[in-house]
DNA sequence: ACTTTATGTAAGATACGACTTACCGTAAGT
DNA sequence: ACTTACGGTAAGTCGTATCTTACATAAAGT
């Protein structure tokens, strides 16, 4: 807990595979736990420890509806995170680009 | 290392704030370890493992140009991540919308 | 040839994440 | 009121990520 950003934690939070499996079973929608539990190879602790790093990392979001509690997938969490890679490959392929074009100009003086 | 899939290893190491300062560092271009390593809180052979997981996580590339080796922002790598979040974006928010729908078509039964 | 610079790797200490079982509330059903 | 289903939390174990210092290797400079 404690982490420095919003990005580490999301980005921690998705890199576990148990955690992805839960965030794939609630692409569909909301889910309570004992049907997200239901089928996983770990335990049900196990299972609401990996809602709690999602949840804290805002990926997901709570609905407490009479016994159960619904978990679905945050969209602005998921957003900020897309925001973030989408910047990144910008830059990473002007910076290719210009990575190139550098590399073409120093070969022009060595062509033929 | 010998993740069940290139996502996580992708997420795993976006997530470590070291890492992606390293990754912040190389938005602009490439640069050597010695240019990556001073200016940085971790000893230089702290930000070679670190490149090293971020080169299998294909985030990375390396070209030795003489006495250094340059590490530059992998764009394909970059890439696979975008498309997987967008993708997780888009079902979310329809499930999100969804969600909204049934609810309000729950509601209109008790409005007066 | 020797020295310096650049960088990867080995070995070891420490911290933390993920899993388990056991336990404790809270809401529903009878 | 009692029982059952749902789900969060505590304590403990185990694996592994991250850091350090020390060593090894390769290219460049003198």
């Amino acid at each position: 807990m404690s982490y420095t950003d919003a990005i580490s934690a999301s980005m921690l939070a998705l890199s576990d595979p148990t955690r992805r499996a839960i965030i794939e079973r609630l692409r569909a929608g909301p889910l309570p736990v004992c049907d997200l539990a239901c089928g996983m190879t770990v335990s049900r602790p196990a299972v609401s420890q990996h809602l709690r790093v999602l949840s804290d990392a805002g990926l997901l979001v709570v609905t407490p509806l009479g016994n159960r509690r619904y978990y679905a997938i945050a969209p602005d969490g998921v957003a900020a995170l897309c925001l973030y890679l989408d910047q990144l490959w910008d830059d990473a392929l002007a910076a290719y680009v210009a990575a190139a074009k550098h590399q073409a100009e120093k070969n022009k003086g060595s062509a033929k």
